[in-house]
DNA sequence: ACCCCCTTGATTGTATCCAATTTTTGCGCG
DNA sequence: CGCGCAAAAATTGGATACAATCAAGGGGGT
């Protein structure tokens, strides 16, 4: 559809916010892995796939590259982000720094309707773990910025939502996909000691848990060989991309 | 060949970080008061003033709003940011917690090279503190951004510059101009403990430290007046921006 | 046959152009 | 003299066009 004529026919949906579409669109395929790590982004095709000129395109990729979701390089466009072993760690140790201030702000302050909803939400988890698909590690994601959200605090949203994004790329990129389910579990007990106020539990509980999902992404089993296993996972990324694109 | 047409006369400096020099010279005038909270920012005027097209300047634009310095309102243009007093208190619960990591990252960690290297700044802030000028707050924070990136981590340089930024830009809006020639003598007691490996004592001065950045910015003054005294200091800052024009 | 250089094609970088929206100006009216 | 409304000016949003750069393939030389 659209289509038809020039682009004079069909209604411009609102005039603006058609990058944030593109910016979207392109974050959720990464994050549920239609888009692999290290898959070139060309603005052309995207702009087309869209329905936008490459001027959008282009600021899309911009605020993803500084999301860290993809990378941008100089004349040689912009692809998924890969990211390292080293930086994974790195993104993983500022993630408790920040969840750890989340729950602080919350423990013990969280009202009834909002622990309603983080159990909603669990609960929407509890059904996707079964089939183990790209929706389960999106769904625990949003767990953790739904607590964000909570908080109050602007700019921690936003932290804890890049940080969180690219810990779906890494696990996207590291872990093996049957590994999530006792996930939900560590959030129900997670809403219970906030709800009733055990900070230093539920603090206690944030650290194992972003622990648990860390260990999950395989960084604690290459300690020594690191450069070795990332050639390995690099080809067999690259397996599955030219599968996909076949 | 590449031709002396039009405006080829000119040496092309490097060909692409032309909009980071927009972007680096934006920030440096918001950060050190030449630009004040609230003053727009037009596209034209601003790639005139440094000889590149308006596309350039939207980018480095957009960059600096997704770092919180400058606010893009659709079809209204940009303008520098003005964080209320609510969102400064955001930041700077956020830059808490981040420098605690960096702390504990640090301490007991640093190489001699690192300590002096620290010990120069902090000489540069001392010389730089007679003059209150706005050269003593950008020197405080390239501080904590010189902290930052010593432990290594990217993430965490990126994020710690941010809210070093915001914070100057508080400051800047906020607190009376002759008030930070204490936070020298902090910053070099913090050098120490992170040297003699004194974790708890280290962290416990960078948390009073920023505690009281946090006081100078007037944040806890104004625990419940703050709607009229954002107003008063917008037309303060109005008066002042007069004069800069006229 | 192999390697190097050059040409060709694809893709990005930047400027300019048109459309759409906001803001200002000017004017008539109460 | 102030207020609302309309037209114009200024400014932004987005697309297109052109220049520059990078990746690859093809001839010529050794």
């Amino acid at each position: 559809m659209a289509a038809s004529s020039s682009r004079s026919a069909t209604i411009r949906p609102l005039l603006t916010d058609r990058s944030d579409a593109v910016y979207q669109g392109l974050r959720r395929a990464i994050i549920e892995q239609a888009l692999l790590p290290g898959d070139k982004l060309p603005e052309d095709a995207i702009g087309d796939s869209f329905g936008v000129s490459r001027t959008l395109v282009r600021s899309a990729l911009t605020r993803l590259a500084s999301e860290g979701l993809v990378e941008q390089r100089r004349n040689r466009g912009a692809a998924v982000a890969s990211p390292s072993l080293a930086s994974a760690r790195d993104i993983f140790d500022v993630r408790r720094q920040l969840e750890d201030l989340a729950i602080r702000r919350l423990a013990g302050r969280l009202t009834p309707a909002q622990a309603a909803t983080l159990r909603r939400h669990v609960e929407r988890e509890r059904s996707a773990a079964g089939r183990d698909g790209p929706e389960s590690i999106r769904l625990a994601g949003e767990f953790h910025i739904l607590l964000a959200e909570m908080t109050g605090n602007a700019l921690l949203v936003r932290y804890i939502g890049e940080v969180v994004s690219r810990c779906s790329l890494i696990l996207a990129l590291y872990a093996r996909p049957h590994s999530s389910d006792c996930a939900v579990s560590e959030h129900a007990r997670l809403i219970e000691a906030l709800e009733a106020g055990r900070a230093e539990e539920a603090r206690q509980l944030m650290e194992h848990h972003i622990g648990a999902v860390q260990e999950r992404a395989l960084i604690e089993r290459a300690p020594e060989g690191e450069q070795r296993l990332r050639q390995v996972l690099a080809d067999y990324a690259q397996t599955i991309r030219g599968e996909a694109e076949a």
